[in-house]
DNA sequence: TGGGCTTGCGCC
DNA sequence: AAAGGGCGCAAGCCCA
């Protein structure tokens, strides 16, 4: 069954399967209505649905969101033929609505059903719905795509229930930890003790009484002072200097940043009732992994995961999918010997055992190199080898590059494609400079098409793991409220957090692995490729390494 | 004062 | 000769 919901200047609409519309007066007992047959809800855009159902207690399994959906076929090199893809564009290609509130402070408001602006109008749901059914149903590969976006789809849904869920927080442990790295909590406008401390070690051998450090000019100036010649004032470039002042300097610098960027501003700004609920932007990137807007959720140094603390009762199951990118390059490219090398467990491993490179840390540094394309240092020198060991693989990479450096378009597995390349042809009657900034823009668009395919599958494959996951933890026992069984709180690319009461660790532990054989399954088939994952059962976020 | 740019750094 | 992908955020800086 299928249900498109769509707002006009009458109030919510209905159209199930193909009758005609209905109006809709009261949303959440409409939906928890027809849930029970559980149909795909098609709307404009999750955010601007979703968050209102979650507010009154209720969930949908499944659904469709139209402009995110609408994205991926527009671009797709799957459907490049269809209506939707050779339309010019319109509605459906604008940038996403603002959602209604993602600043904290107004958190009381965020799920407030009286939204007093003017409701969205989602015109043409119905007749768009269609229009990408048909895009997905002519494509060369429609179960690709069309696993791609209910994958897309699920994780629309998956970030309104974080959101709503949240991360859980603990702003004394927080304060704990600026405290004991920055000194007590200053009054505005004051550096913390500590941070002052190292401040003045760095003004007095640098002889510099009014430096402002964080005025990489001024930095720039006092270090060539005391004869210090550096280009800038990367903690990595100033670690090769050899002066008292450098080590008080990159102190400085390690502290300054935790607290511009997690201090205790951060915590007033983003931590309510002891939740973190950062706004997520699926397929807020490029390559099809989320963004977030607001908070820097997809950021949280390690300095601070300690503050994330389950709640009584309870544990943090934390999974993350190991050594995922390369595995997903040795699975699409179908190459045995790299597959094979990963599924003893370590691939890295694998690939030393294989004779390709002398060490692990040399198979990781060769892999990273290829993935993102690396010529430089030992990286560059380790690829022939590679190359030579994994031509499946590396050939892959390799031809994706050649591409983008074309111009051309590539894909991810399931069908996510690239933006076309830009300004990167040759010029006819271009001077010698203009041809080396093209090949450089086109260098550059090779690499971005190299890592495309890799980053993109791999988001991709924990989209359909998170969605696989999610299932399962609702499938443990239906008749429970999202928050009050184990959930997800937190995704960072091929990493999930589960909130999990503590005597259903094991099953949900149990769940999350079966998961990721799943989503290995729904990407890659037959194809023997492991996504192994690690799994750490903690009390806090930072005991997970 | 506010917008837009650069720099630097956190995460994967 | 040099050549690493994708992000978000805060602070400094410059200019209108």
């Amino acid at each position: 069954m299928i249900i498109v919901l769509a707002r006009a200047a009458t109030g919510v609409s209905a159209t199930i399967d193909h009758e005609p519309a209905i109006v809709v007066a009261d949303l959440p007992a409409f939906v928890v209505e027809h849930e029970r047959s559980t149909p795909r809800w098609v709307w404009d855009d999750t955010r601007s649905w979703y968050p209102q159902l979650l507010a009154a207690r209720v969930r949908v399994d499944r659904c469709f969101d139209l402009r995110l959906c609408h994205a991926i076929l527009r671009n797709s090199q799957l459907t490049a033929e269809s209506a939707l893809a050779t339309a010019a564009p319109g509605p459906w290609d604008a940038p996403a609505e603002a959602p209604r509130s993602v600043r904290p402070e107004r958190a009381g408001t965020l799920f407030d059903l009286a939204d007093d602006r003017e409701p969205v109008h989602s015109p043409g749901a119905v007749a768009e719905f269609r229009l990408q059914q048909s895009a997905v149903a002519a494509s060369a590969e429609p179960g690709r795509i069309g696993r791609l976006l209910a994958a897309e789809s699920a994780g629309a849904l998956i970030a309104s229930e974080m959101q709503f869920a949240g991360l859980p927080w603990r702003a004394d442990a927080h304060d704990a930890i600026l405290s004991s790295l920055l000194g007590p909590r200053p009054r505005d406008g004051e550096r913390p003790a500590a941070l002052q401390a190292v401040l003045d070690d760095v003004r007095t051998l640098l002889e510099a009484p009014d430096l402002n450090p964080d005025s990489p000019e001024a930095l720039l100036r006092a270090l060539g002072r005391v004869g210090l010649q550096v280009k800038s004032t990367r903690s990595w470039e100033l670690r090769e200097l050899d002066h008292p002042a450098i080590a008080p300097l990159l102190e400085y610098k390690k502290l300054a940043r935790l607290l511009a960027a997690n201090g205790w501003h951060w915590l007033d700004t983003w931590v309510v009732d002891g939740r973190f609920r950062p706004d997520y932007v699926p397929g807020g990137v490029i390559t099809g992994r989320w963004a977030t807007s607001g908070g820097g959720a997809l950021q949280l140094p390690k300095q601070v995961r300690g503050a994330v603390i389950a709640d009584p009762g309870c544990k943090l199951v934390v999974a993350d999918a190991s050594q995922l990118e390369p595995r997903i390059l040795a699975a699409m490219a179908g190459d045995r010997a790299m597959v094979a090398a990963g599924s003893a467990g370590d691939l890295y491993a694998g690939i030393v055992a294989s004779g390709a490179v002398a060490t692990r840390d040399q198979a990781k540094v060769g892999m990273l190199s290829a993935m993102y394309g690396g010529t430089t240092g030992e990286g560059g020198r380790l690829l022939p080898g590679l190359a030579r060991a994994y031509p499946q693989a590396i050939g892959m990479v390799e031809d994706a590059a050649r591409a983008g450096e074309r111009g051309e378009v590539v894909s991810t597995r399931l069908g996510r494609s690239s933006p076309p390349g830009r300004d990167v042809g040759y010029v006819e009657g271009a001077t010698a400079d203009e041809v080396n900034r093209t090949r450089s823009r086109s260098r550059a668009w090779g690499r971005f098409t190299r890592n495309f395919i890799v980053q993109g599958s791999a988001a991709e494959w924990a989209l359909c793991w998170m969605a696989s996951v999610r299932r399962r933890l609702r499938d443990l026992d239906e008749s429970r409220w999202l928050t009050d069984g184990p959930h997800l709180v937190f995704f960072l690319h091929d990493e999930i957090v589960v909130h999990c009461p503590e005597p259903e660790v094991e099953r949900v532990v149990a769940e999350v692995r079966a998961a990721a054989v799943e989503a290995g399954q729904l990407l890659f088939g037959a194809i023997p490729a492991q996504f192994p994952v690690t799994v750490a059962v903690v009390d806090n976020y930072g005991q997970a390494k």
